[in-house]
RNA sequence: GCCGAAGUGGCGGAAUGGCAGACGCACUUGACUCAAAAUCAAGCGUGGUUUCCACGUGUCGGUUCGAGUCCGACCUUCGGCACCA
């Protein structure tokens, strides 16, 4: 057994603190990279495994820009506010803060002995009030900017407990805890005005170095659709309403119209006689989830109101109806169906039985094709709109509706404006007060932050926990200074995320949330590591804030993150995401203990694909103990090397072959390592490793001195990736510490070239025999080595070579027939 | 349901459209050992008539001299769906 383990870990940690390896030296910042992981959220008592496969194995990334020259910036935090640290209060009596802050303790303690870089000198916990009180900044430059307003939203309400319900808290249209049957109930609530940013948001991912799959889901998160807003007007009555469609072409053939069933005008409108019938499908639609609404293949439920629309161009009386596929928080919560045109208007007209007329044609036909017919075509059956294609129809039917003030041209958006009010505790009290002649009125920055008080109740019973404390809300207006009250809401827990990574390079800042000057040269972040689950929300939401601060004069850049790479998932042994319920989570404390923090480092990148991730399976740890330990004894056999003194110097055939695997790995391990393609980087140091011990055993007389060149090579290389036991390592060699002041290695081209290269000669496609050939031979020379090979001439009998492919330094393909 | 991914030996996983299975695990055999462990060496997709041949990357079809890779349809699993973060 070799000699690494925790002992050495311990011992380089406290050399590397001693030493301030890894403090940012500011003067570097021309040179700065800025490194940064999702922070964690302490939820759990412990780190997983997953947090060391987010901070490990980044970290290993940074260690090797380091090496490249970089000035590398490598903070870690906590996003410490947010539901489960309440919900663990109510069940067990523990108050959230103390929770919480012990839950940091133990992460701390379990990061530093993980060995990465973070600059502890910058942590971040944000729900101490010297950070939240920049969040509750945040929210007044938003509110002065016009991006922050009030209006009415509905919330999950269990009727039981009196109490509002997360999504998470709502099981199969229940309440968790009672299993009530959940209904929404309207409420007044904060919202960011990130809509208005919906095109930049769109335009800028383009500028953006992230995965595709991740733009592609913010475009359609974001979801623009450039189509028009038509009015009608609710025949006999001086009402009337607005439609959106991207399909105005087709607006002969609208047959009837369709409210959301919470469309303001659902009550107004609705005649005695459907009052019931409405307002029993109203209750059946609040109780439904918007993904069940939105579901494309349940059967179509509605219920007409009773009342008539009068067609904008035809002056029909066309029936007015609710149905829950119509969203209230979509265009403008009314449609005007299509079913000639449209699938689900299709299915909802056919199921209550309304014609189905067409008005559009594919060109060139006669015949009309499959009903809906929903591409683009030209208009028939449209009067005075016939003969014209569907662009040219959308165009003339919204500027005929123009005209008389009941039509415009309108683009819309799927991204809806972000909902920050939360009725909770645990998270950054709302910035505000309500005061009775002022009405809302910011609290002043000086007196930030507005603290959250230590003492609460946190019971369930139809209050904000806040609501019920006095000594909380009962304050006296900024303005006029008579008698107010606090705002009863937190802020979303995303929002304290949303600008985090621009309070870490000045995280101790008493006088402002960072110094511009500072902040502008330390971001963007250079490269940001996180998972796939925060693909839209989160990284959305910092976007949108990045792009709002800059509009308030307070940053230089337009996107925060200028990299971006999605590690997958470790999932349980059972193939489940892990989670205290499913009992499935899996520590890293006992594999560190056993093995030391680079085994089970190096374990977690040879055994998965980063980007993938997988169930958690530990069969393979030993290797890697094994491999660190077959590192060290190739350190001891080159001590004893040495020491015998013989040997010689020469390049002969067996040293450059281990010169070739030498550069083979040192361009691999540097072009994968940049792309965190981890497994692969540590194949090859087993095959360097490998390359050292055939040489060793199969040369009577071995080049001493390149032995120790390609060692020290090998321990450059593994250092970011094994950080304690490579500097251990370095050490040994009676090198000068630390080998993280050392200089990344770089490939010599020459020593990759090979005298003779092997190719593969297929005939039609399948390998028939290999043949070798200079590395510097012609096309033609290759044609007539594969032409003439043993096992190819039999293939060449009685039939005509058509066609010779050649494939430098892979193959030659011989077609015959 | 909608949006986005992923499916490769017994297992984890490699493969700029170019020899599928690198590197490991597990297993088998040999060396060393009184023995075991450790270590070292060799073998290891399936089938067959075994210097060779056929088959093989979720399923079916297509493009190509050549497809794990590109295109179309489908199946399964995973991530997200706006109050978990």
């Amino acid at each position: 057994m070799g000699s690494y383990g925790t002992s050495i870990d311990r011992k380089w940690q406290q050399k590397w603190a001693d030493s301030k390896l890894y403090s940012f030296n500011r003067d570097k910042v021309g040179k700065k990279l800025y490194c940064l992981e999702m922070f964690s959220y302490p939820s759990g008592n412990k780190l997983h495994l997953g947090h060391w496969w987010n901070y490990g194995l980044t970290d290993s990334w940074a260690r090797m820009k380091r090496m490249q020259g970089f000035e590398v910036f490598e903070p870690m935090g906590f996003d410490a506010f947010g539901l489960p640290a309440e919900n663990y209060a109510i069940k067990t009596g523990i108050h959230p803060k103390d929770s919480t802050m012990s839950n940091i303790e133990t992460m701390e303690r379990q990061l530093s002995e993980m060995g990465a870089m973070f600059d502890w000198d910058y942590e971040i916990i944000t729900c101490l009030p010297d950070y939240y009180k920049w969040t509750q900044w945040l929210f007044l430059k938003l509110y002065e900017s016009g991006l922050a307003y009030r209006k009415e939203a509905p919330v999950n309400w269990c009727p039981s407990c009196n109490t509002v319900l997360a999504n998470e808290q709502v099981v199969s249209g229940a309440c968790e805890r009672c299993d009530t049957e959940v209904t929404k109930k309207d409420l007044t609530q904060w919202f960011f005005k990130i809509t208005e940013y919906a095109d930049e948001l769109l335009e800028k991912l383009d500028d953006i170095n992230w995965p595709e799959k991740t733009k592609i889901m913010q475009r359609n998160w974001i979801g623009k659709s450039v189509g028009a807003e038509l009015t009608f007007k609710v025949a006999d009555s001086n009402r009337e309403f607005t439609v959106f469609t991207t399909r105005a072409d087709t607006l002969l053939g609208a047959t009837y119209v369709v409210l959301a069933p919470e469309h303001e005008l659902v009550d107004e409108i609705t005649v005695p006689e459907q009052r019931q019938q409405v307002s029993e499908y109203q209750d059946f639609a609040r109780k439904q989830s918007e993904i069940d609404r939105l579901s494309t293949t349940k059967e179509k439920t509605g219920v007409f109101t009773g009342a008539y629309a009068e067609h904008p161009v035809t002056a029909d009386k066309l029936p007015i109806w609710i149905a829950d596929y119509v969203l209230a928080s979509y265009g403008t919560g009314a449609v005007m169906a299509v079913p000639g045109h449209d699938t689900r208007d299709h299915e909802f007209a056919t199921k209550f039985d309304m014609p189905v007329p067409r008005v559009v044609k594919a060109a060139g036909t006669d015949v009309d094709d499959a009903i809906p017919f929903v591409e683009y075509g030209i208009l028939v059956n449209s009067g005075q709109f016939d003969g014209l294609t569907s662009d040219e129809g959308k165009k003339a039917i919204v500027e005929f509706l123009a005209e008389k003030g009941m039509g415009k041209f309108r683009t819309n958006y799927r991204l809806r404006d972000w909902l920050v009010s939360r009725q909770r505790y645990w998270g950054a009290p709302i910035p505000v007060v309500h005061c009775e002649g002022c009405g809302i009125v910011p609290i002043p920055e000086k007196d930030l932050p507005v603290e959250l008080p230590y003492n609460v109740e946190f019971a369930p019973d139809g209050k904000s926990p806040l609501a019920k404390s006095e000594e909380f809300m009962q304050t006296t207006c900024p303005h006029c200074g008579g008698p107010a009250q606090r705002d009863p809401d937190t802020l979303d827990t995303f929002v304290c995320s949303s600008w985090y990574y621009l309070r870490y390079p000045d995280p101790k800042n008493s006088e402002q949330p960072f110094d511009s000057e500072w902040i502008n040269q330390m971001l963007p972040v250079d490269m940001y590591v996180g998972g796939p689950e925060h693909a839209v929300m989160h990284l959305l939401y910092a976007r949108f804030i990045t792009k709002a601060l800059r509009d308030a004069g307070y940053l230089r850049f337009d996107e925060p993150f200028t990299n971006l790479v999605h590690q997958g998932i470790i999932l349980g042994p059972d193939g489940m995401r892990m989670s205290k319920s499913r009992g499935n989570v899996i520590s890293p404390d006992p594999y560190v203990n056993e093995h030391g923090s680079d085994v089970l480092r190096l374990y977690l990148q040879f055994g998965f694909n980063y980007t993938e991730g997988g169930p958690w399976n530990d069969d393979g740890v030993k290797a890697t103990a094994r491999f660190v330990d077959r590192v060290e004894r190739m350190v001891e056999r080159l001590g004893e090397l040495k020491a015998e003194g013989s040997g010689h110097s020469n390049m002969a055939s067996a040293e450059k072959d281990v010169n070739y695997v030498r550069h083979y790995a040192i361009k691999g391990i540097t072009e994968d390592g940049e792309r965190f393609q981890f497994n692969t980087v540590i194949s090859r140091l087993m095959e360097l490793v490998n390359a050292l011990y055939r040489y060793d055993n199969e040369q009577e007389s071995k080049n001493v001195s390149f032995m120790e060149d390609v060692v020290a090579d090998l321990l450059r290389l593994m250092a970011p990736y094994a950080p304690h036991f490579s500097e251990e390592m370095w050490e040994r060699m009676g090198y000068e510490y630390s080998v993280f002041n050392q200089e990344w290695p770089v490939h010599d081209p020459a020593a990759l070239v090979k005298d003779v290269v092997e190719l593969a000669v297929q005939v039609n496609g399948r390998v028939r025999d290999k043949i070798e050939v200079s590395s510097t031979a012609s096309e033609e020379e290759i044609k007539q080595a594969a032409l003439t090979a043993k096992n190819i001439l039999p293939y060449l009998e009685g039939v005509s070579v058509k066609k010779i492919v050649v494939i430098p330094k892979r193959l030659v393909n011989i077609v015959v027939g």
